[in-house]
DNA sequence: CGACCCCTTGACATGCATCAAAGGGAGTGG
DNA sequence: CCACTCCCTTTGATGCATGTCAAGGGGTCG
């Protein structure tokens, strides 16, 4: 269902003076110590980057292109999947301002990467990359950082799936989203990505992903002023739910 | 269930030239490439390693742990888990001799190594492997290179466990392990662990998993000489069920 | 030979998927 | 400004795959 791949480049040329390097894997949990490193040091590479614009489902890569750049999210959201032959598809990840994606080591993209929202990206061609990476020791050990942290993340993923039932499932979710958007209890979570993307994620069904959803609600766990924005006003609870069986 | 921490320590120490540097992460698929490049240089880190001999479900380290040594599988076969508080247990997956553990960077063991079967390991400081992985910049892209692979099979379970059922799991599975031993369709794949290790691994119960086997064996896609080992007849059917859905 | 452990199979329960339909909310055209 | 349409969400009814509970089988070790 995702779409075209379309393409607004605003060449944003400027000579800086250092590399700023950021692995190109799937999803790359930028948080603030290496998130702060990299982005510092993939300022170097603004001479060769570029500014680009995706409408809502729009296609930034597809899996199986070559990895000619690593992109970093400046605004909105990016969603990284594969769509089985069957139809199915599964996201790996979701992809927050400041964060990278494609930053590893690979010749052909694993994933796709589609806009989840309006947003915007700035892509560092990989040769730039690389040397950035392969020049500076404290940005190479910044990479494999960064790697680390995104195997982490990953591995936990991986447990939430192999391990917990759907509202557990989704109660993982919101947790590391408000985590990640520095949402705390009270205050509106936003949900940028639809039903669907949070069922493929999960890998439920979107009747599924509502139901858990309502079962919080009804719980009085969370409040749903909108589908698209959630608060959560008991986080003990979805923190016992999220760490039990 | 998993057992007792102890320890067989041969000192082999050797002076060798170069550093072998392995990532530490959860499982390292250290493929012919990479492995060979990896594997030459750990033995530069011989006079820092030492010979640990572990018995069937003996503990190599917990979750939780410092992160003091990078290990190398020698012999046997070595699974990387997580304990939940409610007694689940996950395997996030199984560790093939020539590859490492624990070669990630964080400075606290994320999961546990337990011993599948009698296992041989080496065991390196952490300081030297990581004097090793900060000398050479091939051997620091190697470092990166096993990480890229190690979140990439990461992520392949991930679509596993997200989108399929138990019969297409189990073939994704068995795959993959014939794959990494090097058993071809009419050989013989040795099953060094349980059926409940297998369950832990893909997310299901032990009881799926046994009709999960039956199934494809009453298909003639495999034969099951014994319960420790399996037989692949219909590779083409098992990458249909891997690959479908 | 006996005990223990793991595997296997059966019967039943249930969480989630599937199928179906109705209810918003946003954008568009009248 | 309202009405229509489309898309997404929500809820209900039903079925199925897998989990749960239970019992028996087979191999291994002492």
């Amino acid at each position: 269902m995702p779409m075209t791949l379309s393409v607004a480049r605003e060449q944003t040329q400027r000579p800086s003076m250092t590399h700023f390097v950021q692995p190109t894997g799937i999803s790359a949990s930028d948080e603030s110590p290496a998130s702060t490193s990299l982005g510092f040091h993939l300022r170097q590479l603004q001479p060769f980057s570029t500014r680009q614009h995706f409408d809502r489902n729009e296609t930034i890569f597809l899996e199986g292109e070559p990895a000619k750049r690593v992109y970093r999210v400046i605004s909105g959201m990016v969603r990284v999947c594969r769509h089985a032959p069957n139809g199915a598809r599964h996201i790996a990840d979701f992809v927050l301002p400041g964060e990278l994606i494609g930053f590893g080591e690979f010749a052909e993209h694993p994933y796709s990467a589609e806009a989840v929202t309006p947003a915007t990206l700035t892509a560092y061609t990989r040769t730039s990359f690389e040397r950035l990476t392969s020049s500076t020791p404290a940005v190479r050990a910044q990479l494999v950082s960064l790697l680390t942290r995104t195997l982490l993340a990953t591995q936990q993923q991986l447990f939430v799936l192999g391990c917990q039932t759907a509202k557990q499932r989704l109660a993982s979710f919101l947790l590391r989203l408000a985590d990640r958007t520095d949402v705390t209890a009270g205050e509106r979570l936003d949900l940028a990505m639809g039903r669907l993307d949070i069922a493929d994620h999960l890998g439920m069904t979107i009747e599924t992903v509502c139901r858990a959803i309502a079962a919080l609600r009804d719980a009085r766990v969370l409040t749903v002023p909108n589908s698209h924005q959630l608060i959560l006003n008991d986080l003990r609870a979805l923190r016992a739910l999220s760490t039990a069986q």
